[in-house]
DNA sequence: CGCATCGGGAGTATGC
DNA sequence: GGCATACTCCCGATGC
């Protein structure tokens, strides 16, 4: 099994985890808040945090999930998402073309994966937006614990893939939830110089939910099948797992990728 | 025992 | 239509 350690592909020694992760002091997280956060600040042009580094000691900590590891606390915001994706030498096709406005996605074979051009109508529900898919398996009845409480009408995330067009991978998913404050209570860097990241063992199942959704599967997305598509980036070298519970590690070169292309958005 | 993890394998959606 | 890709889904097994 592809293994890494924890230290892993770029790291230094230091593993400072906190057993439990940072989201225990909000082990409750209603996607919907999340949605919500990620509704409001889709709507503003600009990231509402400066671009900054990734690594090592950081800018200001966009959202402070935990007391016990300072290390932790590394995110910045890059932008809502990294709309802007090229592929890097170590995929099997990269083709590198010209920069296009931001809000393109671009496949390996030089599509554009639209990604903000996901349109969503605010009033309609999940159902309305996907020409095959629905959400009827999706229990998406989240009681909204602690945090804001926001209002429940609408859904922000772009549920449905456009048809005809490249849907994001998960990797970039992941790469985006990372970089988003709001999302730490699910997923957060152990080391983002490194890109090892892990999920909260509480809340794993609502960021696979969110993945599943912004995929427009039929069926609810579980952490489970989340992991296996996962462990599946082993085999293509994009992502590792670490031997750390619920801990993986993206490949240099994709870290570098995302990260090259999340800073140029 | 529960949870996390693993991997085989079939199925599905999409693009070329 | 065939093929490739990237998951998705299910399941049994294993380890802690």
């Amino acid at each position: 099994m592809a293994y890494v350690t924890e230290t892993g592909i770029g790291g230094t020694a230091r593993a400072p985890w906190a057993e439990g992760g940072p989201a225990c002091s909000s082990a409750e997280v209603d996607l919907e808040v999340i949605e919500e956060y990620l509704q409001e600040h889709s709507q503003e042009v600009q990231p509402a945090y400066a671009a900054d580094t990734l690594d090592g000691a950081t800018t200001q900590p966009a959202h402070t999930h935990s007391q016990q590891d300072p290390h932790i606390i590394e995110n910045s915001w890059l932008g809502q998402h990294a709309y802007e994706w090229y592929y890097g030498p170590h995929t099997p096709t990269d083709k590198y073309e010209e920069k296009v406005a931001h809000t393109t996605w671009r496949s390996p074979h030089g599509n554009h994966w639209d990604h903000c051009g996901y349109s969503y109508d605010v009033n309609s529900d999940s159902e309305s937006q996907s020409s095959g898919s629905h959400y009827q398996d999706s229990p998406y009845s989240v009681s909204p614990t602690n945090v804001k409480k926001g209002k429940n009408t609408c859904d922000p995330l772009p549920l449905a893939p456009l048809s005809g067009k490249r849907k994001e991978r998960l990797f970039q998913f992941l790469f985006e939830m990372l970089e988003t404050p709001s999302m730490q209570s699910c997923i957060w860097w152990v080391q983002s110089s490194a890109g090892t990241f892990q999920f909260s063992s509480q809340n794993k199942e609502r960021l696979a939910q969110l993945w599943g959704r912004r995929k427009g599967n039929r069926k609810t997305m579980t952490y489970q099948k989340m992991a296996r598509a996962l462990r599946n980036y082993s085999r293509t070298g994009e992502i590792y797992k670490v031997k750390r519970k619920l801990t993986y590690q993206f490949d240099r070169e994709t870290l570098k990728d995302l990260q090259g292309n999340s800073q140029a958005a």
